[in-house]
DNA sequence: TGGATATGAGTAAATTTTACAATAAGACAC
DNA sequence: GTGTCTTATTGTAAAATTTACTCATATCCA
């Protein structure tokens, strides 16, 4: 039987990467460090991130944090991958984190999660006061700890789920433009998508309708905008099962 | 600052559902409860599991549970879900735990995983010696705290991964007929495929190669073995990118 | 030798994808 | 008002893929 090299002294911490979309594209929540200490400057950014409390799942920690980062509720919010190297956290960061937090423990395991928000000007405005910034996810440059690297698994899972389920409307308002619904897939996918057979494919699925208003003061012909048809998608997921082998194999 | 609330005494543990492919369909490995205490009966099922140790990652961690259970290395495995929901222990096996393992904790949070095996003769008795036993994926009926749910998770996983990557492959021999391949995908799915379809799309996906040999003492034509062409698949991941979207939406 | 059974090749129709062309509608400059 | 610019939206023909079958083949077994 193992003896007591078992680690019952680990914290558990989520880290959220928050995605946004705006006209200029695909944007990550990040904040600074607070609290620094010695070498660890308080302008290094992260992703919003808490340690999970005695009685709550990670569920509700990200939810938590995705509270006090953005004051919203009822966020889309996946989990993604656990981060468990021992070696993750240095010595000092740690001296920070127990320091920070005050507590004591020899190890934090984090585990990661997305959340998608819909970009409003009060969004924007709560998480400016907040001293968080939405950050071109091409931009982001240098995150603390292996944060970078809960950002990139975040990513690819991020590009994965988009293909196969709908949660491109997340990023969204509730009335959009197919063009609004385009450009964030080819952001997203980092792709060309040609929008006459794009069109062609979004309202073949019957997930999208059509609401009557138009754009107005663009200067081109005005887009109709359109709604996500939730009851439509939830139909069309009890009645088909498409069977779709090597298509994506080489994903 | 948040106060001691944070939870800096979790146990975190690995809990693998193994899957085998052989002729009666797809198994996963069960063991039985050791050292059972009060009324948890020692012929309780659950998944191999383990706690994770101090200088541990989980992925670690899980390759030890595979390692212990199978006799195997190098198996394919991945991280699934964490559970972690203060009461999936109940306090009668969170003390079994402790006691089991000789830790004082207040609370385990554990990782699922997912793991395939090439089921052979030498495995089978290795598992059979320890005790184990591969059920049959539909005859599984009751494991302990919240197994069934870990299995249940990592089921969906393996079906979903199943269509986008070319993991089938994991739970057959190196050299397999198309059949048998085709019987998979059928298991694993649940679906009816169309062998003459089907072998046209393996075929065509150029990642499996003919050996030249065939069966023998069949009771019918004999079909060609195949093997999977690993580097013809590592080829296609670089070249291509097959864009699909509403595909697959409704999974 | 004939029957049973699954392999493996093939095929025609239906469907989907792809790569474009063409037209439409507003804003804006003049 | 007229012409231009820009994107929306419709349409279409060729190419590719999927689907539902048919048929000849190779082995074992009675």
């Amino acid at each position: 039987m193992t003896k007591s090299l078992i680690d019952t002294n680990s914290a558990i911490s989520v880290d959220c990467a928050v995605f946004g979309f705006d006209s200029n594209g695909l944007k990550v929540l990040l904040i600074k460090r607070r609290y620094p200490v010695d070498d660890l400057s308080a302008d290094d950014l992260k992703l919003p991130g808490a340690m999970i409390l005695e009685n709550e799942t990670l569920q509700d920690a990200a939810a938590r944090v995705l509270k006090e980062s953005t004051g919203l509720k009822n966020i889309f919010l996946r989990q993604t991958t656990i981060f468990s190297d021992p070696s993750r956290v240095s010595p000092q960061e740690l001296e920070w984190i127990c320091r920070y937090h005050n507590i004591t423990t020899r190890r934090v395991v984090t585990v990661g999660y997305y959340a998608l928000v819909k970009l409003t000007p009060e969004i924007i405005a709560y998480t400016r006061r907040n001293g968080a910034r939405w950050v071109d996810i091409d931009m982001v440059r240098r995150l603390i700890m292996d944060h970078m690297d809960i950002l990139g698994n975040a990513l690819d899972i991020l590009q994965k789920e988009f293909t196969h389920t709908p949660i491109a409307f997340e990023l969204l308002p509730r009335k959009f433009t197919l063009r609004r619904l385009q450009d964030l897939f080819s952001a997203v996918l980092g792709i060309h998508i040609d929008s006459g057979n794009f069109r062609k494919k979004i309202l073949a699925s019957g997930l999208v309708a059509a609401t009557g208003e138009f754009e107005t003061n663009v200067a081109h012909k005005p887009a109709q905008f359109y709604t996500f048809d939730k009851s439509a998608y939830k139909k069309a997921m009890k009645e088909k099962f498409k069977l779709y082998f090597l298509d994506n194999w080489y994903y």
